[in-house]
DNA sequence: GTGGTCTAGACCACA
DNA sequence: GTGGTCTAGACCACA
């Protein structure tokens, strides 16, 4: 079954913990299309939180075409649909990573510890492909 | 010049754009150790800003190390100085990870494209390319 | 009960003083970890002071580590991590003593009397007199 | 000669470095009684500083009874006196040791290196007799 | 209710 | 002139 953990602790706050992880399983096709999802509920109470954070993750994962709700019945995973042109993901792209590899030069990484840090993460979330890339 | 700017309706906080775009052109060397920035006042007035937030940028890159300010002076690019232990910096760079990977995860780049994508910027932000750094 | 308490002329600012005394009720364990703070604006309103003061010590205490803010649910007193380098840490450390000694030097100390008055302030801070660290 | 040496980007403001060198000297009596200070144009112009500068931290110590000037001849070390009470010099040398140590035990140092490094830093300071303490 | 950000504006400390 | 601190008060984000 799908599995979701949070820290309350973490920098991220809780609503965006669910949804980087709902994300995450879909696009490892760990959820698949039309799967469906606990309810706002019951995954409340799971993970010890209020609904209210939950229906918010919910919420913006239907307005970003991830999820579907389906009224009295619950929330399921949508067919795929690209909502920005390739423009705009090109400049959302481009400004989180100039954000993103600012900061860790700022904390002295090297260029090569950040490329091998990512690949290794993308592995991790998406269970990749790249078994024959591993010489770099 | 150094040229900055900002977006007071994005989600991003303004002092946050701040921050980033510093951190931007010091890791480019747009910005060299011991070069002035604007004064906390001019950059608010050029910006449109509140005084209070651009200092509250400037205060963060001078804890993380980035600047140094000198009272009455002004505020400089320090010299670079690590600042963070092993664990936090690693701690810091699984956060940033995570934050940039679940964006552009969602704008349905696929991991090869996003490697690809950070290793060209880097090498753009680093110089790092073909010259076997000759020592500057 | 944790209590604060803040002179407002005083050469060091207030949410300086704040900091300090956080710190110091960490470090005798007035404070354990997972205890929560007062509020930004309760400790705001019993020290008669504006809420931003309050939040800007918070924020400093947290970006030391020393405390972890939980948005929308308070701040609480976070587990011991080191966050800084070790270089950095003997920055601070000889920071710190240089202010230190250099206002007791004035104050007419003898280097032994200081020194004691150091360590015993130290165990009493500790504890770490006889009970040879039994584990708490 | 008595040489002072200054830093512009230390966390010390600059006039404060100077009235701490200044103390020093004179408690390690490499100032005596009586001696000649250079005079506040003469070190501003030697240590590249705005006069005022200077003037700031040698009307300081005049005022803390360290030096004495004597109008039209120059500024000279005064004869120690003790301006403060016994609980006067008591209270502020625990306020100083309260927020020095509370800062170090954050940074996680042991008492016993806090202990060492003080003692360490004192015999640097003033040249102690400290010399068969040596084994701790 | 709790923390975070921002403005407008004052006043201080430092060089 | 330059940075730093503080207040009063608004508005937002999160749980």
């Amino acid at each position: 079954m799908f599995e979701l953990q949070v820290t309350p602790g973490g920098n991220r706050p809780i609503y965006r913990q669910i949804i980087d992880q709902v994300r995450q399983a879909v696009a490892t096709s760990e959820l698949a299309v039309g799967d469906g999802l606990p309810s706002v509920r019951q995954l409340a109470e799971e993970l010890v939180l209020n609904h209210n954070t939950v229906a918010k993750a919910y919420a913006e994962l239907v307005r970003e075409g991830v999820l579907e709700s389906q009224h009295g019945r619950g929330v399921f995973v949508a067919k795929r649909r690209r909502v920005f042109s390739a423009s705009e993901r090109k400049r959302r792209l481009d400004q989180a990573m100039n954000v993103f590899l600012s900061e860790v030069l700022t904390l002295d990484y090297t260029p090569q510890q950040i490329e091998e840090a990512v690949a290794k993460r993308l592995d991790q979330m998406t269970g990749s492909k790249a078994e024959e890339s591993e010489g770099d």
